[in-house]
DNA sequence: TCGCTTTGCTTCGAATTCGAAGCATGAGTG
DNA sequence: CACTCATGCTTCGAATTCGAAGCAAAGCGA
């Protein structure tokens, strides 16, 4: 094992700037949708996926995938959306196995009232403070660490064969 | 109240690209943290503040203010980390309310196995896939950002009057 | 000094997350 | 078709997080 390269001065900044960067945007954000009322950052973030998707619904394991999050986690989560009447389970048509989630209309009347204090406090916390070539700078390292990690890093454990 | 001002293609990318590279960041450390064993982020955290303070020790608040996590968590984390011998409680010569932790040589010693895999997992995943100036425009930015976000977002919720 | 507020920490219960294990369907191969 | 593996989802228990409430020490004004 060689001397292990330490970060410099510049990589230092990034890289703990980035990480309490993110905590307080997720708690400054948690705090708004919080404020307004109803859904909490991970619900608002289903909903969100659910409504851009062209069909309006999407199945559990794409929206782990989407979310960063666990499939078991999705579950519990869509559990408690369906139970508030924000989405609703069907099952799909050609794959018994999957279920999709679609949105109602009712969780499509809570984005439509959330989402423009939600965008307010994303340029309250991040875009209106930085330099319009600072945001177009974010978003070519965002865009290429993102494209960079999907790749690399595995988002399930890898299920080990069946005993027996 | 007008009409939003909605995030065009740009700011787009920079918030989802943001939220979502955080995430796969955030498990990719995670992931490797675990696989070296003992320590989990949070925990990692933890022990680095106490080490790079001057006097080797923190007191509660100030661990739970720097970590931007409540202070009911840091009580949890420190309670772990004791038990597992890593960091020792002790209460302040000048102040009965507060408790300092501080780091053991046990402790040190964990963070110093598996600090350089820690820093090759943060390389792996941000800083060697960055260009050099782009380096430097995310600690500009980052920098920027969590300065802003520290004097704009309460960590704790405000404490209500006392009843009677 | 007395009384009230503030501050630091912990305890408590509720909510959320994860990974492992289990169940059912689909796909592939002989 | 029979058999096996792969895939999609849920259930389960453990761990972690939070905010509210409570306790004790410190600060402060009358």
């Amino acid at each position: 094992m060689s001397e292990p390269r330490w970060l410099n001065e510049t990589e230092l900044r990034a890289w703990t700037g980035f990480l309490e960067t993110s905590d307080l945007l997720h708690r400054m954000v948690e705090q708004q949708l919080r404020e307004v009322g109803g859904v909490t950052t991970v619900q608002y973030d289903i909903l969100h996926r659910l409504n851009e998707s062209p069909e309006k619904r999407l199945c559990m394991t794409d929206l782990a995938d989407r979310l960063v999050s666990s499939r078991s986690g999705i579950t519990y989560q869509v559990a408690q959306l369906e139970k508030a009447g924000l989405l609703r389970r069907e099952d799909a048509p050609d794959d018994e196995r999957r279920v999709l989630a679609a949105i109602t209309e009712k969780g499509r009347q809570v984005l439509e009232r959330t989402a423009p204090g939600h965008v307010e406090a994303v340029r309250a916390g991040l875009l209106d403070f930085l330099a319009p070539d600072q945001v177009a700078q974010l978003a070519a390292i965002m865009d290429a660490t993102r494209a960079h990690l999907r790749s690399t890093v595995q988002l399930h454990p890898p299920r080990r064969a069946r005993s027996r």
